[in-house]
DNA sequence: ATTTAAAATGTTGTATACAAGATATCAAAT
DNA sequence: ATTTGATATCTTGTATACAACATTTTAAAT
């Protein structure tokens, strides 16, 4: 196609987006055949980007049965969302320092998702960015690595729950008082809080995974 | 081939038991053809099975330049064993209960780890199982599965400590005390011990790494 | 009408083919 | 002898081809 990323990042990056979209209801298929003319490339690279996204958990493969977009579930997204809570405070922990044109950055962030109503990726986005953002200081870049992985993995519930459920923004409030306690240099308030706001908004998209939700996913999902 | 597994999860093994048996030396690179022809299949799965590997952080690739086999870096085992001390602790925690049975076989794992003696491969093997027995009751199949894909990492380095540095046997000491505890339901103590057995392992993979070791590797990784 | 059998179709998993780019080889020039 | 340039070879990244297996469709039998 057109830049100098190898073809499965750029697929990758495809499928990921739309996922997130929502174009690819919960148990539909995903066949590389389909993929591949749409977005005119082979089946080599658009399968190399499946398996990666199969790995990171972002997608189902039944042996021979092929793709799909695998159900809501409330179990995973409580066992990711454990995870990622438990990583991302040991990432703030391994921070040196959050320099003041940090925390301006965060802000920032935090004004322009204040301003977005209703649409949901954007949302996402800036919440994903926020937490990219605060964390890009910690010198273990498996770890933030890793973060990123597992994040693909939330981002799909989230961006799912902001798009059906009847709440337009998120909330700039907790990541508010994370920035506050760390420009008072208050580690420990900061890294609790952290804790608590994954637990608030994974427990928030678990009661919204859990109860039988819109239209045909579910019966798709059985066959 | 011969089983119902798909080729590149077989490759997959086969590349990992090499490199962790050192036939590749760290820098040295690896060529998809070679290893197609080797095992007698085609590159297809060769590749899937290296790009997962590169995800994994066992391997590094070069866009375009293909793949190698990356030099020993204490910062790297440094920080992947940190990250792993951290999300084992986890897991420990999140495992409801350690049932006699559990403990006993952890204990016939270790009887085996002390007959072993010079066999650097299956001295990793031994320990690998080790803690898998101690984690599988973790009900975060998540967590688990994210432990085993960073252990591979941490494997390569204990494999060529133990073949390459003097040692010959790894102590069982920690593992029983860790046993020792949680047959007392002292599940504090065994989190304190589980740390520790990290931290103290880790560390003697780092200083290991990083004095200048055996002949050829580091030449080879600069080219 | 429902179930079973069989053929046709579609998809996957793997193999092979091809082109662009990287590396190595070798000769000529300083 | 070392550097430079040109050529040849190798390797990768991507595309295409093919065979085995799944699924769906169609037809026949009860």
């Amino acid at each position: 196609m057109l830049t100098r990323l190898p073809l499965r990042d750029q697929v990758y990056r495809e499928i990921l987006e739309s996922i997130h979209r929502g174009d690819a209801a919960p148990g539909s298929r995903v066949r590389d055949t389909d993929l591949a003319a749409t977005l005119g490339v082979s089946r080599t690279p658009v399968r190399e980007a499946l398996l990666r996204l199969t790995r990171e958990g972002v997608l189902d493969s039944d042996l021979g049965r092929g793709f799909r977009v695998p159900p809501f579930d409330e179990v995973e997204i409580g066992q990711v969302g454990q995870i990622l809570g438990s990583i991302e405070s040991l990432a703030l922990e391994l921070t040196p320092d959050f320099p003041a044109e940090r925390l301006d950055r965060l802000a920032k962030i935090d004004a322009q998702l204040e301003q977005t109503r209703g649409d949901a990726m954007r949302c996402v986005d800036l919440e994903d960015e926020w937490h990219r953002v605060l964390l890009e200081g910690c010198p273990n870049r498996h770890l933030l690595d890793l973060i990123a992985q597992l994040r693909q993995v939330s981002r799909r519930y989230l961006a799912a729950y902001l798009r059906n459920a009847a709440r337009i923004a998120l909330s700039t409030l907790p990541h508010q008082k994370i920035a506050e306690a760390l420009r008072r240099h208050d580690r420990e308030t900061a890294h609790r809080l952290l804790i608590q706001h994954w637990e608030r908004g994974i427990g928030e998209l678990q009661s919204w995974a859990a109860r039988p939700h819109s239209s045909t996913e579910r019966k798709v999902a059985e066959r």
